[in-house]
DNA sequence: AATGCGTTAGATAGATCAATCTATTATATT
DNA sequence: AATATAATAGATTGATCTATCTAACGCATT
């Protein structure tokens, strides 16, 4: 309902949604380096080169309401990230421990700032935002859903599928949080391996010719 | 050095070092609910129950070196946790997956508040202060190590074992982020699992007559 | 040209933050 | 008992935070 509103709004509009889709961004990137409460809306405005004013302007509702579109906009782009992963290997474990090589560049390129969005919003505020631990908890439930994808296009039945993208989900969160401490990607590294195994093994009792 | 000087100082002092540990321990639990940005002194010492005073006067260097002394409390307090997970079974992963849905029942319990206070200074300060990034990851590192003992009493490699705790400790640290998100207890039952039979599969090499 | 609306612009308020400061009370040692 | 030191107590400061407010600007359509 509001997402047909928005793009109805976005279609119309040009350079407005650039400045709402900027700040949207910005905060984004900010919460993953220094989480959710660790980020002040002046710091989201400058990094987003973006007036004041118009902060509230889109975000009538203040910081609550901009942490809940910068979920809800990681939700998405990862999502996209997860599902063109399987298609990086026939060998579905394979994917799945390539998205965590990946993750160890990313992270290593980044001095190990360049941190999940979701998870540091999640442990700074989902206890006292319900809106807020919801868009969160959205975001985790799509980058499962696109796992689950993954799994289900080799045959995987549902359940299995589920749990397991469950585990791949957390296991991947963890490594992050871990690596980002240590400034070192051996939990990526290690942890990728052990997902894959566990990830192969389940899909050598899988059906491929479904 | 400075462990040394402090158990002296204890021994000596009486009182003082109950409002220290109160304000220490409070800290530790107002991280886990709402992360260190989002945790204010003054709600430290009204949860201790502590003087304002007293804050700066054991804590000289202010916010940081409270956040430093609650992450070496929660690492050393949780090592411990883990150490005792490994009497409760001869089999390790069982122990593992025990730990596991412990966490589970704690969330539960607290509505899912409870969570890591690691984690969470992780993600939201690690980027910015280098010294409280040393001691969470000083902490993850005893509590890997925990883990390692924990493989190593059933003779696993030294490798291997540290290679699998860096996997067990990620998909912990992993699952309870995605419990809290979810408000469910779904993602710790089903990564348990999954973690259980690595740890089993890997095991099943191990000489246990060692 | 005039109107209306979305957007920009930034000053300002009011609350809260970490941190400093002085003074008082309690405790241990001499 | 006297002294020194640790600990308590809380007022206060200056910075920063979120949020509100008014005014101006840009750009359509009329």
């Amino acid at each position: 309902m509001e997402n047909d509103c928005e793009s109805l709004y976005r279609s119309r509009m040009g350079k407005s949604v650039d400045t709402r889709l900027r700040l949207i961004r910005a905060a984004e990137q900010l919460f993953r380096v220094q989480g959710f409460s660790g980020t002040g809306l002046k710091q989201v405005t400058a990094e987003a080169k973006a007036p004041w004013g118009s902060l509230y302007h889109f975000f009538p509702a203040g910081k609550a309401e901009l942490g809940v579109e910068a979920a809800r906009w990681a939700g998405a782009y990862y999502a996209e990230g997860w599902r063109r992963s399987f298609g990086w290997s026939d060998v579905p474990g394979e994917a799945v421990e390539q998205v965590f090589l990946m993750e160890a560049k990313i992270l290593e390129g980044s001095d190990y700032r360049n941190g999940c969005p979701i998870a540091s919003t999640t442990l700074d505020i989902a206890s006292l935002d319900e809106n807020l631990r919801l868009a969160c908890n959205e975001a985790f439930d799509l980058w499962r859903a696109a796992i689950v994808a993954g799994f289900d296009a080799h045959g995987a039945p549902g359940e299995e599928a589920e749990a397991l993208a469950a585990f791949v989900l957390s296991a991947m969160e963890g490594a992050i949080t871990v690596a980002r401490a240590a400034k070192s990607p051996e939990a990526l590294v290690h942890t990728g391996r052990y997902v894959r195994e566990a990830v192969d093994r389940a899909a050598q009792t899988w059906d491929e010719s479904r």
